[in-house]
DNA sequence: GAGGGTCAAGTCCGT
DNA sequence: ACGGACTTGACCCTC
C-alpha cells in the first residue's frame, strides 16, 4: 500500500517553485535564517523569529502542495526543501523544537500538509544536504548525520508518512569513506520510519551504481542517470540488467530516478540534437566538475528522449536550476 | 533598493 | 591551500 497512485508515470521537480508571470510566488516562498544571527539576538527575539519562520514555511509548504496538486496528474511530484524548520538539528535549538506548544502545532499543521498531498495525489520527498554523511569515517559526523536524517524523518512522520516502505522518499548519497558497509551500520541506528523512507543515490565520483547496488537489500536505490554518465560516460538504457536490480530494491513500489543535464553555458555550442560524448569532451579539455553542474533548462533534446524512455519504469525527479519551469517544459516536449 | 559579504555542518575535484 | 560544486542562494548589513 502506498500513499500515491502508482499507475501514473510522473515527472517532478525540487525544492522551489520558480517565478513565472502567472504565479503569485510570495505565499509559496520558504525563508530561513542563520545560526550566527540567532545567536546574536536575545532569546525572546530569536525564538520569535523561529516561530515566525516555522509558521511561514509550513504555510508555504501547504501552498506548494496545493500548487503542485493543480498540475497535470503526471507532474505531481515535488521535493520539499530541507530548510523547513531552521536550526532544528543545532543543539542550541533542540529544546525549542521539542516544547509541547511547538510539537502540537507541528503535529496539527504538518498533518494537514500530508493529508492535502494524499488527497491531491502529490508524491513527496526530501533530499538532506551535503552535511548528511551516514558513511563517514568520523563517528561524530555519523552521529550528526543520523540526527540530520531523523530531522527529515520527523517531518515525514508529522505529515503522516513513514508508515510503510517508501510511502515517502528521503534520499542521500553514500558519501564518506566507509561506503556501503557504513550505510548498513548507520541504518541500524535509524528509526523505523527513517528506514522506510531511506533511499541511496549513486554519485559521480566516489560511490557509483556498482556500490549502491550492494545495498539492494538495505533500502530502495535511486538511480541518478546524469551522475552515472559523468562517472562512466554511459547512457544507461531501461533494459539494462542493473536496472532490474534497482527495480527490485523498491519491492513493488514505483521507483524514482534523478535526471539532470550539463550546463548550457558550459556546452555553449553543443548540438541540441546530439547527446554529449564525455570522452570527446574530456579530450577537448572539459572537466568532470564542469560537466556535473546543473543546467537551467533541459536544452538537449536527445538526452531528453533518452531520459524520458526511463519513465515507463520510474518516476523522474528533475534537478535543474529553473525547477518547475524546466521540468514542465521537459515533460511537455520530450516525447518518446 | 541594490550590492556585497556571510553563512553549522562534509567531501571531493581541479587549479 | 583554496574555490567551487552539491538537493537549495538567501539573508543581513551598508550604502
Amino acid at each position: 500500500m502506498t500513499t500515491f497512485d502508482q499507475t501514473i508515470n510522473r515527472v517532478g521537480f525540487a525544492c522551489k517553485i520558480q517565478k513565472s508571470h502567472d504565479v503569485a510566488v510570495k505565499e509559496l516562498n520558504t525563508s530561513t535564517t542563520t545560526i550566527k544571527w540567532l545567536t546574536a539576538q536575545t532569546k525572546a527575539k530569536s525564538e520569535q523569529r523561529l516561530w515566525d519562520l516555522v509558521k511561514q514555511n509550513v504555510s508555504a509548504l501547504y501552498h506548494q502542495i496545493q500548487w503542485v496538486g493543480a498540475l497535470p496528474h503526471n507532474q505531481r511530484m515535488f521535493r520539499i526543501t530541507s530548510d523547513l524548520l531552521p536550526a532544528y538539528t543545532h543543539s542550541d535549538w533542540l529544546a525549542f523544537y521539542f516544547q509541547p506548544d511547538m510539537t502540537n502545532w507541528l503535529e496539527r499543521n504538518l498533518l494537514e500538509c500530508g493529508e492535502l498531498a494524499r488527497a491531491l495525489d502529490v508524491r513527496l520527498s526530501f533530499h538532506p544536504g551535503q552535511f548528511c554523511v551516514l558513511a563517514s569515517e568520523n563517528p561524530q559526523v555519523v552521529e550528526n548525520s543520523i540526527s540530520e536524517f531523523e530531522y527529515h524523518a520527523d517531518l515525514a512522520r508529522y505529515m503522516g508518512y513513514g508508515k510503510t516502505f517508501q510511502d515517502f522518499k528521503i534520499n542521500v548519497h553514500i558519501g564518506g569513506k566507509q561506503g556501503p558497509d557504513g550505510i548498513k551500520r548507520a541504518v541500524r541506528s535509524l528509526s523505523r520510519e527513517a528506514r522506510n523512507c531511506l533511499t541511496i543515490e549513486n554519485d559521480e565520483f566516489k560511490w557509483g551504481l556498482e556500490h549502491s547496488l550492494e545495498l539492494v537489500d538495505t533500502c530502495a536505490l535511486v538511480l541518478d542517470i546524469h551522475h552515472h554518465w559523468i562517472r562512466t560516460g554511459e547512457y544507461i538504457e531501461p533494459d539494462d540488467s542493473r536496472i532490474l536490480r534497482v527495480l527490485d530494491s523498491w519491492r513493488g513500489v514505483r521507483p524514482v530516478i534523478h535526471y539532470s543535464c550539463s550546463r548550457e553555458d558550459v556546452l555553449v555550442d553543443h548540438d541540441t540534437a546530439t547527446r554529449p560524448d564525455i570522452k570527446e569532451l574530456k579530450g577537448l579539455g572539459f572537466t568532470s566538475t564542469s560537466l556535473r553542474a546543473h543546467s537551467d533548462y533541459y536544452w538537449n533534446h536527445a538526452c531528453n528522449r533518452w531520459a524520458m524512455s526511463h519513465n515507463d519504469w520510474a518516476d523522474i525527479m528533475c534537478e535543474s536550476k529553473q525547477k518547475n519551469l524546466a521540468s514542465q517544459k521537459f515533460c511537455n516536449t520530450a516525447l518518446v
